[in-house]
DNA sequence: GCCAACGTTGGC
DNA sequence: GCCAACGTTGGC
């Protein structure tokens, strides 16, 4: 039921076919996301050489709900670089820990500093996110040519979500684009 | 830098 | 609960 509240609310008036992939009969299976961050910030090189990071500064409640109550450890991310020159799916991560709370919230000095979150009440959440590979990029361009990717939520008009869900049939096309 | 699209805030 | 104003995102 949350996990059709939480897919139902990402499509403007939604469908329960559009839910279907998030029902509770997948539950335990695993799933797939597309997570951007801006390579200035943190990279694909800065994950691969880290190996795992925490997926701080999200600051936005859908986002937050996907990792809060649908990411489960083993799921697979696509790393996308998002406000930089060369936008793309730049390499592949897992999904490495539960979500816990995102420490920069409580950093007053720092520009993800959440006033109105304190230890005892965490607004924000974050997970743990293991480098597969760095991969070639795959633009916007790219993936725009590909019709079986026209339902992707990254190229849809408007959004703006840092954290998307992607089906496992995308995530299969995908795979073969990157070889 | 532009600007469309979207999320959040806050007065009413 | 409405909705205008505002701030942010992110491709171009």
């Amino acid at each position: 039921m949350l996990a059709q509240r939480l897919w139902r609310g990402f499509y403007p008036g939604g469908c329960i076919e559009k839910c279907s992939r998030f029902s509770f009969e997948e539950n335990s299976l695993k799933r797939y996301w597309l997570m951007k961050s801006e390579p200035g910030e943190v990279s694909i090189d800065d994950l691969v050489k880290q190996k795992t990071i925490g997926w701080f500064g999200v600051r936005n409640y859908q986002a937050r709900n996907f990792m809060r109550d649908l990411m489960q450890v083993g799921d697979g991310v696509l790393f996308y670089h998002s406000s930089c020159a060369e936008p793309g799916i730049a390499g592949l991560a897992e999904v490495a820990s539960a979500s816990y709370p995102d420490p920069t919230q409580f950093d007053s000095k720092g520009h993800y500093y959440d006033p109105k979150a304190t230890p005892e009440q965490p607004r924000w959440m974050q997970v743990d996110v293991k480098a597969i590979r760095k991969t070639r990029l795959v633009n916007l361009a790219e993936l725009r040519a590909e019709p079986l990717l026209a339902e992707m939520l990254i190229l849809k008009k408007g959004n703006r979500l840092s954290i998307t869900p992607v089906s496992s049939a995308e995530w299969r096309v995908i795979q073969k684009m990157l070889g």
